[in-house]
Parts: C-alpha cells; structure tokens; sequence
RNA sequence: CGGGGUGUAGCGUAGCCUGGUAUCGCGCCACAUUUGGGAUGUGGAGGCCGUAGGUUCGAAUCCUGCCACCCCGACCA
C-alpha cells in the first residue's frame, strides 16, 4: 500500500480524493465522471440501503422500479421541470451500430436513428407520473407510495468522487395523495426519516429546513431538505423530499373520482437521497489516519488481529482468536479476524485505521498467557488491555459508545461553527475567516439571494423548520426581514 | 464552457531542454529470516513510453494534429 499522506487541514480536496482511493472505497473509471464503486466503499452502501429501505417500508412504503429510458415528449409536460434538467440530460438517439464499410470501423449506424429521443432518466418523475395516469383511478387507489432503488445521470460539468458524479445510484420516493395535507404530512414525514437516519445511522448531525425558491426542486412548491456541515466548514445537502403540489398531476393529467363522484388531481411528493451520503459521511467523521465510519454503518464493526513468532505462539494465538471472534459473532456484530501470514501486525494496524474500523481487538501470546486482549478504538485511538472475559459485555457496549461519541464530535463541531450575523461586514468575515454556517436576516427575495451568492458565494442552505419569526434587516439590502435563514459556502 | 495540469509496468514516478528503445520506489512471484505500530535480504516477472502523422540513419525525447482523464471556477443532488 503506497499512501501518500495529505493532511487534512492543509488540502481539504486533495485528503479527501486521496482518502475515497486509500481506503478502497471508488476510483475513477475511464469514463469522464463516472466512478467505479468498489467492493468496501459499495459495502457501506449496501448497509445505507438497508437501513433506509428498513424505514421505507415501516412508513408504508413498497419498492417498484421504472424504465432508464425517458421518451423526450414526456419532459417536455412540466415546463419547470424540463428547465430544471434539460442542460444536464444524456440523450439516446440510436439503437444500432454497423461496420463502417470503408474505414472497417464499428460505427453508430445512421439508418437507426430513434423516432423519437430517449432521456437517460436523471430524475424519475415524468416516467412514474405518466404510469400513474393509468394506475389512479378513484380514490380508492389513492395513496400510492412507491420507491425505487436506481442509478441515475446527470451531465454535471464538474465533478467529484461520491458528491457529484455523472452518474450515482440514489432512491427515489414518488408518491400519490388525495389531499394537499396528506402529501405534505408525507413530504414532512419523510423529511424526519432521513433526517433521523442521518443522525442514528450515518452520525451526522442535519438541520432540517426548507429550500428557498431559487434552490426549489424543478417542478416542486416547497422543497424539504436536510443540511449537514461537514470538517471544512462547508454545508452539504444531504436529502431532500419535494411537496409536488398537482403539477405533474396536471401535466400527465393524473385524477382520481372523489367519494362524491367529483373528479380531482393527485397530490405528489418525491424523495431523494444518493451516494452523495457516502461523500457526507467520510467529510464528516474522518482524520488523517483515515476514514472513521460508525459503528452501525462498519462494514467490519471489530476486526481481530493475532500475533505471534513461534508456530506454537500461533496456534495458542489462533485458539483464542477463532473463539472471540465466534463470540462476538454470536452477538450480531460483524467481525473480521485477519488471519494473514504475509503481514505484519503494524501494518494491518494502520490498514484497519485507513479503512475506519470501528473497534480493533490484537491478540498476541502475551494474552493468551494472561487472558487478555488489547482493544483500540478508531475514533480516539484509545487503547486498552481488556480481560477477555469482559469481551462479550463490553464490546457490544463499546461501539454504542463510539456511534455516540462521533455524532457528538460532529454536533460539537457544528455548534462551533454556527454563527449569527447582522451586519454584511460580519458576514464576510466570518464566511473568510471561519466558514460554518452563518444565520442571518434577508429581505426575502430571490434578487437579494443571487446577488448575496454573486458577492460571497454562499447560498441560502435553508430556512430551518424549527425557526422562530424576529424583526430585523436583510444583512445587504437593509430591508426588513421577518426570520435569519441559514447561509454557507456548500459542496 | 473558461483557467491550470497530466498521460512512461498494477500504482506513484525519473528520463524529455542537450534524440541512440527506459530510472527509481511501492506492489506482484519464489525462497529464507521475520511478525506487540506500516519487516529484511537474495533472486525474478512485468513496458509496442495516450494516439495519429511528420522530421531523422534512429523519436519517450523535436514538430503538428487528435484523444482521454484530473484539478480550480461557473452549473448542480
């Protein structure tokens, strides 16, 4: 392993591209932003999934899935939706290629041109929305409330490895209500699903709010998100959920017969998080030894590493070692018990920390004769000789310890880097100076924002929920203001 | 789309100015000694130098075109 060290506060950027390849999680493909998604970083995946899909399904919720393929007629319906996306979209025009006959070469055959030009999905709701029409009849259809797991494109002009890919793979939740209340209660309720997964799961404390109108959802009336802060200071979206109002409702003519025999539109939602979480969890937890992952996110929760010279050192180590390793097992925690020859303890010690395993036991001939075990925990490096009878008790309690402890690191650090401001020099100096978010009055409009964002390039993250109403004046107009929304420099 | 870079072994690189088919490290394979914080030695395998053309007796090196990717911005989850 040849790890070129890049520290974390000298080169954000640079530690955590460098930090996304060292500890296997993606490398770049040879296709232009896209990336390769490999085996450990897609394990981390995996269990993101499971934990959502989990709560999908107790909120009611059922998986179904729907066409790559957009027909261009159908992204034409909702004109803010089209505006949104159109300059992002991978567009299908062939469905053939043939043997050029002079240069020899395979080329796109000319004669296959599509009828009409399909879309690479980069979003899913005109598809569903015109599938709706069919499956929506009456009230008694209603509510519909799907998701799909998928892969998706948009032809972002820069991009990043997990924060934003050309294509990423995300779900996406689109659902169908007889009332207004019923899709914002939806919108809402989903909002607290990944807002309590970002916090339970992922250890990364979120501000829930909604979007102001120049960072709404195309095609939406109120966009809910949830923003997270990640060690540089800068605001990451880390989820949003769309109340649709009957815009698509209308645009694929989408209406159900009421109990009173009266035909009305549906109300829609959509709701959306992506690998970009993978992005939020490594900036948000990890240091220069690696990545930090936590305890319920780890692929590997403990891994146990033997030591030993002598061959009867190694079979005594290894006794001991296959038996905790059952034990843990035995308690649903994932464990790992390295057992290769060919490298030496210190370095799996490092590999272990790279890649952010949560807890590490070592066992070496010392233990045994002592019945011991050295553990170290990843997120404060923190060693101690533990007697392995305490194994079973302690270690489940140990990474509960851990989870807590990196969602409080993360909280403290927010906390620290949450400001107020009133004045647009103080605005400045903190956006220079510390970063962080930054709460502060604005006058409301949509002028104000860009100019604000043309000036300092930090965006209107949110408008918290929880906010309270105070008078005060835009921090650069000067104009009255009824609440402070929450500005950052974002990824 | 603007600005900056890079393309040489699986990875990271030297060589390029001053042409003579390639350096070093990591990794890989074998053997031996090792293993409580990234082991050591010996031997070995692996390269049409991004691509197309030009100059030349001869091109990784000089010239021209092309392609790809990365980084920084604008755009966005």
């Amino acid at each position: 392993m040849d790890i070129k060290k890049v520290k974390r506060s000298e080169d954000y950027s640079a530690w955590y591209n460098n930090l996304v390849k060292n500890a296997d999680l993606a490398e770049h493909s040879d296709v232009k932003g896209c990336m390769v998604i490999k085996p450990y970083g897609y394990a981390i995946w995996e269990k993101m999934q499971a934990e959502l899909d989990r709560r999908f399904k107790e909120t009611g919720h059922q998986n179904a899935y729907f066409p790559l393929f957009i027909p261009k007629s159908f992204f034409t319906k909702e004109a803010s939706h089209v505006e949104g996306f159109a300059k992002e979209c991978a567009v299908v025009t062939h469905y053939r290629l043939k043997v050029d006959e002079i240069t020899k070469e395979i080329v796109v055959d000319p004669e296959a041109k599509l009828e009409e030009e399909l879309i690479v999905r980069p979003t899913s709701e005109t598809i569903i929305w015109n599938t709706y029409r069919s499956w929506i009849q009456s009230y008694r259809d209603l509510p519909v409330l799907l998701n799909q797991w998928a892969n998706v494109v948009r032809w972002e002009m820069r991009t990043r490895l997990f924060l934003r890919t050309t294509e990423f793979l995300w779900q996406e939740g689109h659902t169908a209500h007889a009332t207004a209340d019923e899709a914002i209660a939806e919108t809402k309720q989903m909002l607290d699903v990944y807002a309590d997964f970002a916090e339970n799961i992922l250890a990364v404390p979120v501000i829930k709010g909604v979007k102001s109108e120049n960072e709404r959802f195309a095609g939406a009336i109120e966009t809910y998100c949830i923003e997270g802060l990640m060690q540089d200071g800068k605001a990451l979206q880390m989820g949003t959920s769309h109340f649709l109002g009957q815009n698509f409702a209308k645009a694929f003519d989408v209406k159900y017969v009421t109990k009173e025999n009266s035909r009305e539109y549906v109300w829609a939602t959509s709701w959306g998080v992506s690998t970009r979480l993978m992005g939020a969890l490594i900036m948000s937890h990890s240091d220069d030894e690696g990545l930090i992952l936590p305890p319920r996110l780890a692929p590997i929760q403990v891994v146990i590493i033997p030591i030993f010279r002598k061959p009867e050192e190694k079979i005594a180590v290894m006794e001991k070692a296959e038996a905790y390793t059952a034990l843990l097992k035995k308690q649903g925690i994932s464990v790992k018990l390295d057992d290769r020859d060919y490298q030496s303890p210190g370095f799996k010690f490092a590999e272990y920390e790279l890649k952010g395993v949560p807890v590490r036991i070592a066992i070496g001939p010392r233990d045994v004769q002592n019945e011991t075990v050295e553990v170290a925990r990843r997120d404060t490096k923190e060693k101690q000789v533990m007697s392995a009878a305490d194994l079973e008790h302690k270690i489940p309690h140990l990474l509960e310890q851990i989870q807590t402890n990196i969602y409080q690191r993360a909280l403290d650090f927010r906390s620290e880097n949450m400001y107020a401001a009133d004045t647009w020099d103080e605005f400045m100096d903190i956006l220079e100076n510390k970063a962080g978010f930054i709460s502060a009055h604005w006058d409301g409009t949509a002028e104000t924002e860009l100019k604000i964002k043309d000036l300092s390039k930090a965006t209107i993250r949110c408008i918290p929920l929880n906010n309270h109403k105070e008078a005060g004046k835009c921090i650069l107009t000067g104009k009255p203001s009824t609440q402070r929304v929450l500005f950052a420099r974002a990824y």
